[in-house]
DNA sequence: CAACGTTCGTGATAGCCTCTAACTAAATTT
DNA sequence: AAATTTAGTTAGAGGCTATCACGAACGTTG
């Protein structure tokens, strides 16, 4: 992640002591959630006093932009090698059903339940005052890249819908699609995965079924399952 | 809200107080968040020093309880007086498809655009620590209840559809529903509005569609749509 | 009415936090 | 070897939550 292997050694060195903040940073944020990370308190853990580590980060503000930075590359990354597995397993024809976007759908659980805290840092609660610089909202949009290749590879089953009301208005509205060439209907669909994925993780990671009884995993996959059979 | 009517005067000072509290705590809320909310400044906004107030609420915690409380409650409110209008209008037999939660999910909508932040306190990311009051989790079930109502009313469409894994699970797991004798079937779509409406709602709220170019509006029609039609 | 107990608001204080400023010590460059 | 850049320190301003001890207002009761 960061470049050890070139440049000065105290470039080097400050590399370096920047990751083992963010280390610390992320073990926090882990238990704490973001609201609470301290900068004072990572200090302390890594033997420095407190104004010592403004030499590394600025405020922070750029702290957590960098980790916001992290967890969308961390994601982003986890799902382009899901996306070129499920495509290199069946080699093009799609054996089930709208597999690509059904393993994408899974790789995005996965990775959320695997630190629910990186999630909601991307997807959660926003400080209102905060503006993500535009190097990060390249980095959303190559995920949405993502979830339109794969729903281009297998358009929507049933053939020959007549275009829905939102379908016809993005249609004209879709430049948000950075040029890809995909039809209405999968960038509707696109969507629809994104905010049905979202639905049910954000409720279950803020632990809004704790107590109800049943297994979040079902209704993920019955809302996914939903939306691929359209 | 405050029952200023009845019981000693004190109480009734004491009772506008705190209401005067939480009416400030809403307006700080709505401009930057629970997250930042101080008990500090709402003590020199209402003119007495800081420590003073915490003859009204035992701590911060406590206050915010209290908020999440009232949203709950006029969220609930909302959607039973939104209920019993549309079962007023059409008189028992429904006109339109799935009339009842589609208003209800429009009720939603508006509810939570009204004050954003006000939806995100009670869906939006949870402290780590906190763990709500057994008075609010009845209140959330309270809203559940108007759901399967609103579901029970109007049976989902294709009629004969074999159970899904999810509704088989449902059967035996379906006890959260607070002795609500609706249907696997109903408990599904119920669970689905609510992550649905959820999904598209926190996206728009947390400014995740901005620069995107499409009307959000659109697309919570077109998820509510494809729920009723299911 | 006067005495009493309760309640409200105050300032002082402890202990966190972010972040700035001035200064020392070490490392790198010239 | 001297000059410069960089890393760390302590001190401190100003914010926050929260507790404590005290005086002042209030309502109740003898």
């Amino acid at each position: 992640m960061a470049d050890t292997g070139t440049a000065t050694p105290r470039e080097r060195y400050r590399a370096q002591v920047r990751a083992e903040i963010k280390e610390h940073a992320w073990r926090q944020i882990a238990t704490t959630g973001a609201s609470a990370l301290s900068l004072n308190a990572i200090a302390k853990q890594m033997g420095m006093s407190g104004p010592a580590l403004y030499r590394y980060y600025a405020n922070r503000d750029e702290l957590i932009t960098e980790l916001i930075r992290d967890a969308y590359r961390s994601l982003a990354d986890t799902l382009r090698t899901a996306a070129e597995e499920a495509a290199g397993k069946n080699g093009g024809t799609s054996s089930e059903e709208g597999g690509g976007l059904a393993v994408l759908a899974h790789a995005v659980r996965s990775w959320a339940l695997r630190d629910p805290q990186r999630y909601l840092l991307i997807y959660g609660t926003p400080v209102p005052g905060y503006h993500a610089p535009d190097d990060i909202t390249a980095i959303s949009s190559q995920i949405m890249t993502l979830l339109l290749d794969a729903g281009s590879a297998t358009p929507p089953e049933q053939p020959e819908q007549p275009a829905s009301l939102l379908e016809r208005h993005l249609a004209d509205h879709g430049d948000w699609a950075a040029g890809h060439p995909a039809p209405p209907a999968v960038l509707h669909q696109a969507l629809s995965f994104w905010t049905r994925v979202h639905g049910v993780l954000s409720l279950e990671l803020a632990g809004h079924f704790t107590g109800m009884g049943f297994d979040p995993a079902l209704l993920f996959a019955a809302e996914v399952d939903d939306l691929l059979a359209r």
